[in-house]
DNA sequence: AGCTAGCATTAGTTTTACTTAAATTGATAT
DNA sequence: ATATCAATTTAAGTAAAACTAATGCTAGCT
């Protein structure tokens, strides 16, 4: 039995014409009779009483036209609430991301983000960078955050930007007074690194390699906080990400120095599981994340804006 | 949208499991597959979250499935309720009748049927033969008995059974004597009729005149109460349907003289619009009515009772 | 009696839904 | 990494259903 056909019964109980049911339709006359006869025979029932001209339900025949009124009623709400769903921007979204990006590149996202879409949730977890995978693998969060970005299966990478690494040093130290310099130039510092597994640390061992440098660090942390307040202290130089020292820098807590002649990049991604179902949501922050321009973009979607539910 | 496809989509949710709810259903895996994809497309939306092994709904998946439940519900009520009604005797049963078939023949039979049926409301109207033929072609009543039944294309007629016209005289009369007599014997009396429309009028007309006999009543009635009583005041004699007359005669008010070498018979009929629709419980009546003996078709009927919801 | 409007019927076509079989996928083991 | 396994998806072909168009009926009207 078709939703189709309850709907066309209704019309034809409140047409009380079987011709008119079937332009209420766009079918044929033909049609609406047949299916009529389908539906008697389907049920063993008789519902149009056709003894006379007049058009008359049975008794069967209004016990089904309540029926199919409720039936229609509920499928049409649903139909509405799918819609509606579709394009509301609400719930709830979990992100998992590294230090170094969740507390100096996402805020200003989240901040749009929240702005034009506030019925959303965002949480974010700070975490390192093989369990931003873990926990997107495993389903127990949404949208991860990390750097150096592995390629996996079951995983859908979406570059997000670019950050510059550069050399920070403390205001003290006998290189802040450079304006740029050579990695040739730092082989002999005491070197501030991340610990082993972290995906910037092993990027920066392969730039010294790539230089034919050896590099020891003489002190490795798993978070990009903790080295800043090891150089604050001066107890070593270090390459960070860009945007992770604009504070310290600019409240003189740092020196920052650029490379002579090379920039070391540190590509940035989005990840999620994929073929994940994303909420209308979840599409709309990653619409803002990977787009190039957060201004240009916060315009685009002001005229987007849904009614929220 | 099938509302099968709605119990589909139940099992597969409450399964889990592609192939158990195709096995639910006796049909393949691959249709259960393609069914949900195609209410994808239908809704425009993901239902099931295809990102990992695990089974797992989308919310529009269970705002879907909650939706379902509801449709498949109320659809699940509408068909036991309409097995339900195919099979339960109850309602109001409209008869129009002449008198006298409507005092002298229906009484048994309506009470039979009442003792079986009491959910079962019998209203009987009492109406000229023409009447009755109104009421069953305009609709405004169920059922119609009457006497010498007209066939009409809009008419069904179901042959009740005969009765047989006798002479009645009053026990003052010089004929109550006899046990026997012919036509001819009384084409000198006064007798006493129907009207001129009513069936059973014309029925004696026609036998007068196949005998040869002009017969011209002294009085005329529209039904037999009135026929009965004239002729218990001796006013003259009648011929009436037997059954019409057995209570005068046990009490002597009336004397019943059977014809000699003829019976004249006196078709009853029970009538109804053609193709109307027939609710069970008159359908039993009709069973009961033409059913041609009254105490075997009440064990038959036994049996069959159904519970009254 | 014939006409008309509206429904029913029939035949043929299009559409849909299903089955079978092969391909793909994701998870797990090798 | 590669093979494997179980489950789902996809593809192709077929059976069934639903529809249209044309025609047939029938009740109610003139």
């Amino acid at each position: 039995m078709h939703v189709e056909n309850f709907k066309i019964f209704s019309d034809l109980v409140e047409s009380e014409s079987f011709s008119r049911a079937a332009k209420l339709n766009g079918i044929t006359q033909s049609a609406v009779s047949q299916q009529l006869r389908a539906m008697e025979k389907h049920f063993s029932i008789l519902i149009v009483d056709r003894s006379q001209k007049q058009f008359r339900l049975t008794r069967e025949g209004q016990k089904l036209y309540e029926s199919a009124k409720e039936i229609l009623y509920i499928y049409e709400k649903l139909n509405s609430e799918l819609q509606e769903m579709k394009k509301v921007i609400s719930g709830t979204i979990h992100i998992s991301t590294v230090y170094s990006i969740g507390l100096h590149e996402l805020p200003p996202y989240v901040k749009a983000f929240l702005s034009k879409y506030p019925e959303v949730n965002i949480r974010v977890e700070y975490r390192r960078a093989n369990n931003v995978y873990e926990d997107i693998l495993t389903n127990s969060i949404d949208l991860g955050l990390i750097a150096y970005p592995q390629h996996h299966k079951q995983l859908e990478v979406l570059p997000f930007h670019d950050d510059i690494l550069i050399l920070v040093v403390s205001p003290e130290h006998p290189l802040a007074g450079k304006n740029n310099i050579t990695l040739q130039e730092i082989a002999d510092q005491k070197f501030i690194g991340f610990e082993p597994d972290i995906p910037t640390r092993k990027a920066t061992d392969q730039i010294f390699k790539d230089e034919g440098i050896e590099m020891e660090p003489v002190m490795e942390f798993d978070n990009v906080e903790t080295v800043k307040r090891a150089v604050e202290i001066n107890a070593g130089i270090a390459i960070l990400p860009q945007t992770t020292v604009t504070r310290e820098e600019a409240q003189g807590l740092l020196k920052v120095i650029k490379f002579k002649n090379k920039i070391y990049k540190r590509p940035l991604a989005l990840i999620h599981r994929k073929g994940r179902a994303l909420t209308p949501a979840m599409k709309k922050l990653i619409d803002l994340l990977t787009s190039k321009d957060l201004n240009r973009l916060e315009k685009d979607m002001g005229g987007n804006q849904e009614s929220i539910a």
